[in-house]
DNA sequence: TATGCTAATGCTAATCATTCTCATTTGTAA
DNA sequence: TTACAAATGAGAATGATTAGCATTAGCATA
């Protein structure tokens, strides 16, 4: 299934912005890019897409499952290509890496924490802040 | 141990802003309040008390381990009295209701799950969001 | 392929929460 | 009291995100 594909059975006509918006997250160069990220990125080859329209098209594509948003520590939201699994994130307060891991007895617990206090659970998000070590760890890229 | 005290061994000087917002947090009406919320509170009381002055005086006592930080979904980010004892949250996405949980076996997995990774643990925010149910739920109060 | 209509785009201006500036006021310790 | 640094308040500034609107571009049709 391609990136025409996706867009359409989004019911999003095909246009310019949003496939070079598509293409860059299926790139997988970063997975988690905010709006600005995707923007500069846009600009530094080449294509001209204004921000309001990476704005818009990151919203839709969050609106049609293509893509999840995530609010990590800070102002600005990140969004990465929904492949179906769910999984949380650590972030490195320093560096600023992403590591994602998925713990299903954490994912289990939860439910069972909403249940027990009578609330549907609808979703949830998990951060986890840590300083990623030496080797990896580039302070402040 | 009283307000005073808890200012002074913040080292933040006893003052009448930093005295109305503390026992505000304290009275215990509500546990978490944004700072429009407090400032809110503060004039329905006929306490005069500068917006600024209230994000400034929230962000101190934060530092000052006084006061707890949330970022529940939405822009606006919430306080509440620090008692020492970490806890996550499960809010209501109809009514906005809050109730407290404290998992052990959720927050020892968090532990692994950063430890297995390489990642140095240094806090994290859960928050898990669902609909409470008919009686208890107030829908937009 | 040309035409037409609607949705999409790209500016710019507007929001909104939060922070900053700076002149004025307060808490405090001598 | 006085003196002075620290705190406050009002309003401007910021930064991310959204809204408004005139212009353009998909796409279906003739
Ligand atoms: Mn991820
Ligand atoms: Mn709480
Ligand atoms: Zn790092
Ligand atoms: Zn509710």
């Amino acid at each position: 299934m391609n990136e025409l594909t996706h867009l359409k059975s989004a019911g999003l006509k095909s246009t310019l912005p949003r496939l070079k918006v598509l293409s860059l997250f299926e790139s997988g160069s970063e997975r988690h890019l905010s709006a600005e990220d995707v923007y500069k990125k846009l600009l530094a080859s080449g294509d001209d897409v204004g921000l309001a329209t990476v704005y818009r098209v990151l919203n839709q594509f969050e609106q049609a499952g293509l893509l999840v948003k995530h609010h990590f520590e800070g102002d600005k939201s990140v969004f990465e290509l929904n492949q179906g699994d769910h999984h949380d994130h650590i972030v490195c307060l320093q560096c600023g890496r992403v590591e994602e891991f998925y713990d299903a007895t954490i994912e289990q617990r939860q439910k069972k924490a909403a249940a027990e206090r009578g609330f549907e659970l609808h979703d949830h998000s998990l951060y986890i802040y840590a300083n990623c070590v030496k080797p990896k760890c580039q302070f402040r890229n």
